[in-house]
This record gives structure tokens, sequence and C-alpha cells, in this order.
DNA sequence: ACTCTGCTACCACGATCAGGGGATAGCTTG
DNA sequence: CAAGCTATCCCCTGATCGTGGTAGCAGAGT
């Protein structure tokens, strides 16, 4: 019988993986605590097969807790139960050993099975984390040479436009919707029409995540 | 109503996917073929929104229509159903351009569903493909970060803390309070605190503006 | 002992942004 | 010519941010 640690600070949280894996009499939950130094210690203590943990613990990063599992338990599987979907956060999570990486709103049953999945040697990632994970796969080509021929270069993966382009340089300086305006002689909400259409091409949801992107995708340069 | 290309060899998988998804009244399979050669010419004729396809085709290898389909057809998903699980194939595949990558033993609702999921933007794929996937990451662990030394650089002119470069590292990366406050483990009420200083110590009055000048005067290093 | 600065935390208000509509016009492509 | 894409403009709603307060606690320097 699997031996499974819950290392999440949420109560809320903790309560439900603990009802849902309680309630299915193939898992053993050793321990449920909501502190990665506790997870520290339960891994030793424990010794578990199955680690589900929260990246944002209150004392530190899940990614620690991760780090210390695959270090000195090589065959206990970890999964990363999170809210955070962004790329940073997958690819430490995996670098670090994670097995498995699902977010926090998937269902219950999706839960389940993909605690069974890791057991079976399988890697259960939200779709949504694996578009992301692919998409490193995608870049990876072009990120050794940043040579930025706007003309050549938007055809690389997302083909902005020029407008668009244009835009994501003045954000990435700071201004805002007014201003931005004003600069290209054009009101400010043909921006945002402009701002929109950059967020779905780009699949991201702020303005910092949007110049992040394009700076790691290559679209724009900063300085 | 999204538009699919079927290209499978196997006549009666050929007919499995085509009644899954013929019964479903949101998908309209569009054409049905058994060879790469045929899936080529559809591609180009009724340029399809999701393209299902097996990779060991008669004519070509599916790695080969997949990618006629990324170059031309930006638009369209591809998702690969098929029987080979090893490393080579899947990363050729992900390399040619796939989202989504199942094994043929996927049962039925999974099919459908991981079809809808890369609508939404996502990546179905087998657990026990992502598995594979993991390990590349963990093969070559990504040269990411260059070290940048804060504690002699922060001299330029304006002296920020410890905390507030934390700040602003996150703050370049697109988090927005609560995430920052959940990643560094304080309140998100702590995180404007920080902010507001931020802003003052750099004569800003916005999240863009203060990103642009910590990278200008080297506080900061985005990438 | 006193002060200053950094870190922590909370409240409240107005400004800005995110994201959902819809609409018109030009230009390209089939 | 119709279809598709880009660029332009506008409205609206709810979420987030910017900024003014206030305030306790710890450590460094006077």
């Amino acid at each position: 019988m699997p031996r499974v640690l819950i290392v999440e600070d949420d109560p809320a949280f903790r309560a439900r993986y603990q009802a849902m894996l309680g309630s299915d009499a193939s898992f053993d939950v050793v321990a449920s605590v909501g502190t990665g130094g506790e997870g520290l210690a339960m891994l030793d203590l424990r010794k578990p097969d199955i680690l589900l943990v929260d990246l944002g613990l209150p004392d530190m990063s899940g990614i620690d807790v991760i780090r210390h599992a695959s270090q000195t338990l090589p065959k206990c599987e970890c999964m990363v139960v999170t809210v955070f979907g962004d790329e940073e956060h997958v690819l430490a999570s995996i670098e670090a050993g994670a097995a498995g990486y699902l977010l926090k709103d998937a269902s219950e049953e999706s839960f389940l099975s993909g605690i069974r999945e890791l057991i079976n040697g399988g890697s259960p990632i939200s779709p949504i984390i694996a578009r992301r994970l692919l998409k490193r796969f995608h870049a990876v080509p072009s990120a050794s040479n940043p040579p930025f021929d706007a003309a050549a270069e938007a055809t690389s993966e997302v083909a902005l436009s020029d407008r668009e382009r244009e835009i994501l340089v003045l954000a990435s300086k700071g201004f805002n919707y007014p201003e931005m305006g004003k600069l290209m002689g054009i009101s400010p909400h043909t921006v945002t029409s402009h701002v929109k259409k950059i967020y779905r091409k780009l699949a991201v949801h702020s303005r910092g995540e949007a110049v992040f992107e394009a700076n790691r995708m290559g679209l724009i340069r900063t300085l």
C-alpha cells in the first residue's frame, strides 16, 4: 500500500486531499503537514512513496521539499499540486525532481487517477501545464542567438503584427494606455484592443507577464 | 465548430475515431484519410483546426504531416495518436509542432476530453509519455541563471533592500500581489508596502516603469 | 535611551487595467 | 466578390493597482 505524505499549508486543501485519499483504502496517508520544515522532517521520518506538495509554503518553497525527497528517497514519486501554472514554477519543480504536476482546480477523479498513474510510472500533468512544457521544446532552438530582426523574427512561434509589437515595446517601458495612444497617434481604446490580442497570442493575463514572455521569446528587446 | 482532420492508416482505428467525433455534435470531421499524402492534401484543402494523426503511416511519417500542418496552419492544433511511446518519436513529434500526444490505448472519454483540452489551449499528454518528457528536463538542467551578484551590483545610485529587489524581480516576471506574497511567504499587504517604497526610491508610479528603470539601472537582470 | 531604517501588516479610495461585447474600414487572398 | 485579418473606435463590468494613511517589532547607529 503506497504511503503518502501531504505537504500543503492551506488547511482546507489539506483536509480535502486527506479526505480523498483517506476514503480510498488503497492509500495510506502517513502524514499531513502545513510547512516545508515539517515536510522535510516527515520525509526522513516516514519515508513515503508518494509526496503531494504545494509550492507556496509559508517557510520555504515546495521545490525545496521536492529536491530533498528526490535526493534522499529515490523511490519516492513527487507530485506538485498548486495554483502556479507559470513556466518558472513548472520547470523548477521538474528540475527538482517532480514527476507529476496538477493544478489545484483539478477534479477529484483526475486527482485520484493522477496518483494512480504516478504509482504506475506515469506522469500526470495538467494539459495547460503540458502546453508550457512543450513550448519549451519549441523555443529552445532559437534560445541561443537573439538577433532580433523584427521582420524575420516574427515567424518564430507567435506572429505579432507590427502594431502589436510597437505596443509591447511601449508597455515594456512602463507607459499607460493614454500615453501609448498619444505616442502612437491613436485612441487609447485602440491600444486596449491591441493589448487584448497580444494577451491572447502570448497566452498571458497581464502587462507584466506579456513583457516577460515577449522578452523570453525574443519578440522584444528590453534595453 | 472545430474542424477536425483524421489521418490514420488502420481502417478500424479510423472508423473508431470518426464514430467518436461524429457522435459528438460539437465537432466537424472535415476529412478522414489513410495516408500521409492525402493528409497533406486535406490540410491545404480543408484547413482544419484540429489534426489527429498517427505516426506510422504507409507512405511517410506522421511527423511530416505535423510539420506541414504547423508550418502552413499556425492555428491548427496537432494531436498525435499512436502506439509509439518511445522518446525518439515523442520528441520528434513535439519538435515538429505536436500539441498533444495520446497513446492508442486511451479510453474514449480521455480521447474526447483530450481534444477539448487541445481546443482550450491545453496539451493532453498520456502520463507515460509525459514521464519521458520530464526525463528530458532532468537530463538537461536549463542553463538559465546568470548569477548576478546583487551585493556588488546594487551600489549604482539607489540602494534597494534585499526584500525590495526580490519583489522587483517577481514583478518583472508578471506576478500580481497575492502571487508574490505567496511566493515570499508574506502577506499581500506587505508586498504593497515594499512596492510603495520601491516606487519612491526609483521615482516611478507604476510596475512597468519600475521594472524598466530597474533594468536600465542594472538593479535587476531580465532573462 | 533614542532614533532611523527595514520588514511586517492592515484599511480605504480613486485610478487603471483585464476582458467581454460590438462596429467600421481597408487590404489580401482565394 | 466573399472571407479573413489588421487596425481602428467605443461601452461596460469587475479585478487589480497606486497611494494615502497607521502601526508594531527588530536591529544599527547616535
